[in-house]
DNA sequence: CAATTTAACTTGTATTAACATGTATTGATA
DNA sequence: TATCAATACATGTTAATACAAGTTAAATTG
């Protein structure tokens, strides 16, 4: 039943995972008892403990002494924020998300865009324009840059289907390990009026994410424009309710303002 | 040296969690092998490696197989986000917070706030008004509501010194348990241009924030205007690098854009 | 001297064993 | 009937032990 080479207890703290995921237990759901499962997988209950453990310590699981364990209610791992992608961002809100290609194309890499990108001065850069639409009606536009290098991977055709994040990711194994993103305000120019059908002067949020892959090399620079009156981005923090004694005074979480000079 | 009635493993995790919060063991540092923290406490190594667990999923140490455990460089417990405080926010960045009261007073709940409050119609809120300055000059500006029955317990003498948060946790042992932040865009209307010396029409970043102490009851409603060219919310997320397989494919970190229809 | 092997030390994995503590049910007792 | 004690079973704590595997440096070898 189970694999050698690979430790047992997180092949059972996988296993366990994948049939929380999957449903099989549910949500509030009692799972059998460490020593049914020692037995289950023929090892000890300590062994048990251990994936348990992780279990535990990722949330997905709460545990209590006389009872027993049992799935934690929360969908999502909590305390772990996702890299999202807009359209994934967009089918969670029950939206049907699209998106038009305004603008593919290579140009000279402007200066201001140097440093994100760690890139020198006189290289192309690819910039993709995109309008994006929920329910048909737009919500935000963007603008992204990236090297050559992973610009050249993309393709109007994918674009249209997918998104440059799963490009990069399914097609080419070319995974995001970090991102930032920065939250400011701007107001509707022009262009970005008539792109989004807001008025001139209209408020903004401004997302600007730099991304990158292994090594610290960026993969791209985006800057999103959302309709204030459709979008907001919320974040909901909360204090770990004292259990056991062991987080005395406590960690909550943390968000960082920067404060530019 | 070690107290009866709490398990050992939570001693000595606390005790190695005081120890490097205190600086005795610094960042990068390494720690004492188990062995010879088993030594030092007469417990086994199991116990050791109990504590040592929890610091590391706690993200406040690492551990190498072969070489040792090490003090994780982040100051603050990465994953863990903290429900901060305007001043607390400022002094990291190295500023000097001051804030200037310009509205102290009880008025009449408008209809948009009875929601977030939990209220009836027709039931008095306290409104304070600050303006938030960086060395002196005006970064933000923002007005809190707060339910009669919390704002009686702040005064115009205590905010000129303290916060809200701090006022409520500190003198009274109302603490804030869960914070609600929505990021969005606005511009800069006659009186809030004035008060933040930014032309009228400027693009203001605005934070709304709904806080709540034990039972889900709401403690305020802020709304907070920042100066784009003085403050930008960033957020670093990371994927954390495959360690043991026990994330495959993985969890990262969570962030919730709110749509609105 | 350089390359390799060995030894010592580190954390990682896993078992067996015992006892503590919390929860719920059952059955005897007042 | 209501209460309490016994019991079974859950997780929690901890020890003692063994071996695996990664790292480093010293010792050995060519």
């Amino acid at each position: 039943m189970l694999k050698k080479g690979i430790p047992r207890h997180s092949q059972i703290s996988q296993w366990l995972r994948s049939q929380i995921e999957d449903g099989v237990f549910e949500a509030e759901e009692k799972l059998p008892s460490e020593n049914d499962l020692a037995k289950k997988f023929d090892v000890s209950r300590v062994t048990i403990r251990r994936a348990l453990q992780s279990l535990e310590s990722e949330e997905i699981i709460y545990r209590c002494q006389g009872l027993g364990s049992f799935v934690s209610d929360k969908r999502t791992p909590h305390n772990l924020v996702r890299l999202t992608d807009f359209n994934e961002d967009m089918a969670k809100a029950g939206l049907n998300a699209s998106s038009e290609v305004h603008e593919f194309k290579i140009i000279d890499a402007p200066s201001w865009l140097l440093p994100p990108l760690q890139l020198d001065e006189g290289t192309k850069v690819m910039q993709v324009d995109r309008l994006r639409m929920a329910d048909g009606s737009p919500v935000a536009f963007d603008s992204t840059w990236l090297p050559i290098l992973y610009g050249q991977l993309l393709s109007l055709e994918k674009l249209k289907s997918s998104t440059i994040y799963k490009i990069l990711e399914e097609e080419y194994d070319i995974s995001v390990i970090r991102g930032t993103y920065r939250f400011t305000a701007d107001i509707a120019d022009k262009s970005l009026a008539s792109e989004l059908k807001v008025d001139e002067g209209s408020p903004l949020l401004m997302i600007e994410r730099s991304t990158y892959t292994i090594g610290n090399k960026p993969v791209y620079f985006q800057r999103r424009y959302y309709r204030t009156d459709k979008v907001t981005y919320e974040m909901t923090l909360e204090r770990p309710q004292e259990d056991n004694g062991d987080y005395p005074e406590l960690p909550m979480k943390e968000f960082i303002p920067v404060f530019n000079r």
